[in-house]
RNA sequence: GCCGCGUUGGUCAAUCGGCUAAGACGCCUCCCUUUCACGGAGGAAUGACGGGUUCGACUCCCGUACGUGGUACCA
């Protein structure tokens, strides 16, 4: 067999969808298991679509995500351009020479003539009337009208679409490599725009001319595409390419976590989560959509999420880096119904992946969250306080809820905790600790045996004093242990801390 | 409406005719921890429905239901 050669093909339209990430990661997985290339071709013929900074968006996520193509508009390849709109005056040809073998036609039906088709043939029965094998012969086309006429029209520049010419009672099959035998029934199929009026393929024609073109071997792409396949069979057949036709798999769809559909990024706006790989700013209407690389994913976890979302190895591994997938990912093994996609889920992978993270390691990641806070921060004292509270953490933002006390004095949330049961017995406890402070190492051990120390002699238990301790090193019931907290803060901050809110308590 | 595709716990899912139906997330209980989390031990919770085929069906076939996608000069 031929080198395995697989592509995504977005549309630069605006943020990168989680499915778009997933079919991009299969692609590749594809792709490198195969010791093939994989390529980014970018699907721009709607003009009237274009986004501006969308293209690059895309590059920047995948970029992130680790997973760059082979060949692409920006490190180019043998079979450039790979923007299809830079490939226009390409698709004229191959539509042209489907009119002359008599798999397409012309037809000159303006959008009024379309409506009008449409409203007249409504039924209940039929609610979408199709351009299709009967209603052809009822339109202005190069079927129906004359040739001399069609000459005529042509020869005027009038605006005008190739459609292909979908036979009837033909039955189109395929084996899809996920799905198995998958088979339509032309007289169901419309006659598709080919070349729009603008000059511009429509997908249908682009995606067989450019795979057929690129050497495409596999093709991957979402179940959305699924009733669309006998369009682009008979097209492979009519350029007569068919041997060479991509292998087919149309992957499942992503769904919603609840209710129904297709996940959107308005479900995420709604639940609480990210749907796109990054943050994403509509230049027209400025609105962002948070992606999860901003809610501090790592992208190994997002990958590794994404890669479970519709395909498992048949065992009970969930963690997988992107090596071991690349290792046993299979097609064969990706499911065939949609996935909900379950944030909790996924954030579990994600707290996975951190806990696996050196200290060291993950310096570098957590120290833009905490310098949002503008505290200054000292890489060695950061890298301590991780490896008190790593555990606790699941996104990156979580370091700086877990761990902002030992960078400022924390605000008292729970100070309930302290003064419903306060009295000069823990007053007297308190000062008492904080008088020996200067006579002890500043070691964890030694503050806590201190602390034991006063203890017995104020004739408290530990249950009476240390949470309220915890109230004024932290601010809430949280974190690691006490006496490391303070060991980490130092002396003088830990007396503040004390001797503040001994204050505060006593005013009550 | 029509066509395609799908359907194992709340979610992700294993199973390729032998099932007392794995595992994970989430949830609940307990232990650990005089905080939170981590960790540990338990628990509740699943084959849409109806027919076949078969000694035997979650697994194969056919219906039905439900879900989902498509039905554009969008991809």
């Amino acid at each position: 067999m031929s080198k395995v050669r697989v592509r995504f093909a977005p549309s630069p339209t605006g943020g990168l969808h989680l499915g778009g990430v997933r079919t991009v990661l299969y692609n590749y997985l594809f792709a490198r298991h195969h010791s093939g290339e994989f390529v980014l071709r970018i699907e721009d013929t709607d003009q009237s679509r274009y986004v501006e900074g969308a293209e690059e968006y895309i590059f920047d996520c995948l970029k992130w995500c680790g997973l760059e193509p082979d060949e692409s508009v920006q490190i180019g390849g043998p079979y450039a351009p790979y923007r299809q709109s830079e490939r226009k005056g390409l698709y004229f040809q191959y539509a042209k020479q489907l009119v002359d073998t008599g798999y397409a036609y012309y037809a000159f039906d303006t959008q009024a003539d379309l409506e009008d088709m449409r409203s007249r043939h409504k039924t209940d029965a039929n609610p979408t009337p199709q351009y299709d094998h009967k209603l052809r012969t009822q339109m202005r086309n190069s079927l129906t009208l004359p040739p001399n006429e069609v000459e005529q029209l042509l020869a005027n520049n009038t605006p005008y679409v190739i459609r292909i010419k979908i036979p009837e009672n033909t039955i189109v099959e395929f084996d899809d490599m996920i799905r198995g035998h998958v088979q339509f029934d032309t007289n169901l199929v419309d006659d598709k725009v080919l070349l729009k009026a603008d000059g511009m393929p429509t997908y249908h024609l682009a995606v067989v001319v450019d795979d057929y073109l690129m050497k495409i071997t596999h093709a991957f792409r979402g179940e959305e595409w699924l009733p669309s396949a006998p369009v682009h069979l008979l097209l492979w057949k009519y350029l007569g390419w068919y041997n060479d036709m991509p292998k087919w798999a149309h992957l499942p769809l992503i769904l919603k976590p609840d209710g129904h559909g297709k996940l959107s990024k308005r479900d995420g706006e709604r639940l609480g989560f990210p749907v796109f790989a990054m943050n994403w700013k509509d230049p027209k209407s400025g609105e962002l959509t948070q992606g999860f690389r901003e809610r501090g994913f790592l992208p190994e976890a997002f990958i590794n999420i994404l890669a479970l979302l519709g395909w498992n190895d048949g065992t009970e591994q969930e963690i997988f880096s992107l090596d071991e997938l690349i290792q046993k990912f299979s097609i064969e093994r990706v499911h065939k119904g949609g996935a909900k996609f379950d944030f909790e889920k996924a954030k579990w992978f994600n707290h996975q992946y951190l806990q696996r993270k050196t200290n060291e390691e993950l310096v570098g990641l957590v120290k833009p969250y905490i310098a949002e806070h503008s505290v200054s921060i000292d890489d060695s004292y950061l890298k301590k306080i991780i490896g008190l509270i790593k555990e606790r953490c699941t996104l990156l933002p979580d370091f700086w809820e877990q761990g902002h006390f030992f960078f400022k004095t924390p605000e008292i949330k729970e100070l309930s905790v302290i003064t419903d049961k306060w009295n000069e017995q823990k007053k007297a406890f308190f000062e008492g600790w904080v008088n020996s402070f200067n006579s002890i190492d500043w070691t964890h051990d030694a503050l806590e045996n201190s602390f034991n120390e006063q203890l017995t002699a104020h004739s408290l238990k530990k249950g009476d004093v240390l949470l309220p301790l915890r109230i004024m090193l932290v601010g809430g019931k949280y974190g690691p242990g006490v006496f490391a907290i303070a060991e980490m803060i130092g002396k003088e901050e830990t007396k503040k801390r004390i001797i503040n809110i001994i204050k505060r308590a006593s005013e009550y």
